[in-house]
DNA sequence: CCTATATACTCAAGTGGCTTGCCTAATCTG
DNA sequence: CAGATTAGGCAAGCCACTTGAGTATATAGG
C-alpha cells in the first residue's frame, strides 16, 4: 500500500465518522431528546444491553468513577436512567434505564440507521455490508467491545 | 440494509476511527512528540499545506477563533509553530510550521502508516483500498476537507 | 470473631479546552 | 474620510473531566 494511500484512508476514516457522529447527534435531537450529548451514547449502548454499576459503567466509557457517576447524575435529573439497590452488594448502586432512556436509545438506532440509509444508495448494500464486515475485523476488542 | 446491519457498521465505523486515532496518538508519542494531542492533528494537516492565519485555522477546525488561538499559542510555545506578520494585511500573522512542526507532521504520517500497516495483512491491499474509495464517498466534503 | 485490606461510591477542589462578550487596530466601501 | 467590516487579543466563565480524600460495605487472615 502507498503511503498516500495510507493518509487518505485515514481522512477518510476519520471523516466519515465523524459524519456518522453528526448524523446521529442531530437525528437524536431532531426526534426531541435535545439534552443528551454524543458521550452519552456509549452509556446507553452499555445499560440497553442490561444494568451495570457505576464501576463497571466507568470502565466501559473509560473515565474515572467520578466522571462515570457525573454522568449518571446529569442523566437520571433528565429522566433517562435510574439508580437503585443492588440486591447483592450494599454498597454498590445498579443503574438501569427508564422507559425514557430506552426510547431515547431507540431514536439513536433510528437516527443511525437514517444516517447511513444514504451511503446505500451511493455504494449500494453489496458493498456496504462488505465495509462493514472489514471494519469490525479492523476494530480491536478494545474498551467499547466487551459489553455488546 | 437491515436494522442491526446499520448498527454494526455504525459500531464498526466508530470503533475503527478510534483504534486510528489511538494508534496516530501512540505512534506520534513514540517518535518523541509526547506534547501533542489528536486535535492538534488537523492544525498541523491545515498548515503542512501552507501557512493560514488564526481566522482560517479556526474555520478549519470548526472551532471560535479564540480557541484557535489558544492552540496556536501553545503548539508556538513547544516550537511547532511560529506566527509572522502577514505580508498585505498588517491586521493579520501568518502561522507556518517550523522544522520541529513538519517533522512531527511527518512522524504522525509514519505512524498513521504504522496503524494501518497490519490491516493489509488482514484484508488485503485490494480490499483496503475498497474501503478506503467506499469511505471517501461516504464522507461529506465536510468542515475538514476544503484544505486538502 | 475481629482486625486489616480491598471495593463501591461520594464529596470537594482543581484543570484544561472551549465558549461568550467585549476591545483595539487595520482594512474595505461609498 | 466616515462607517462598516475584519483580524486578532483580553477577560471571564463554563463544563466535562481529573486528582485527592473520605465513608460505608465486603472480604480475607489470624
Amino acid at each position: 500500500m502507498r503511503y498516500d494511500d495510507a493518509q487518505s484512508l485515514a481522512f477518510g476514516l476519520l471523516a466519515a465518522s465523524r459524519a456518522l457522529v453528526d448524523g446521529i447527534s442531530a437525528g437524536v435531537a431532531a426526534r426531541g431528546f435535545d439534552d443528551v450529548r454524543p458521550a452519552h451514547g456509549f452509556a446507553f449502548a452499555r445499560l440497553s444491553a442490561g444494568s451495570a454499576t457505576i464501576t463497571q459503567l466507568a470502565e466501559h466509557l473509560d473515565v474515572t468513577r467520578q466522571a462515570a457517576a457525573q454522568l449518571v447524575d446529569e442523566l437520571a435529573a433528565n429522566g433517562y436512567v435510574e439508580r437503585h439497590p443492588h440486591p447483592g452488594d450494599a454498597r454498590a448502586r445498579l443503574i438501569t434505564l427508564t422507559s425514557k432512556g430506552r426510547a431515547c436509545t431507540r431514536a439513536a438506532e433510528e437516527a443511525t440507521a437514517e444516517t447511513i440509509r444514504p451511503w446505500v444508495s451511493m455504494l449500494g448494500e453489496r458493498r456496504l455490508l462488505a465495509l462493514r464486515d472489514d471494519l469490525i475485523r479492523i476494530a480491536p476488542g478494545g474498551p467499547l467491545r466487551p459489553a455488546w
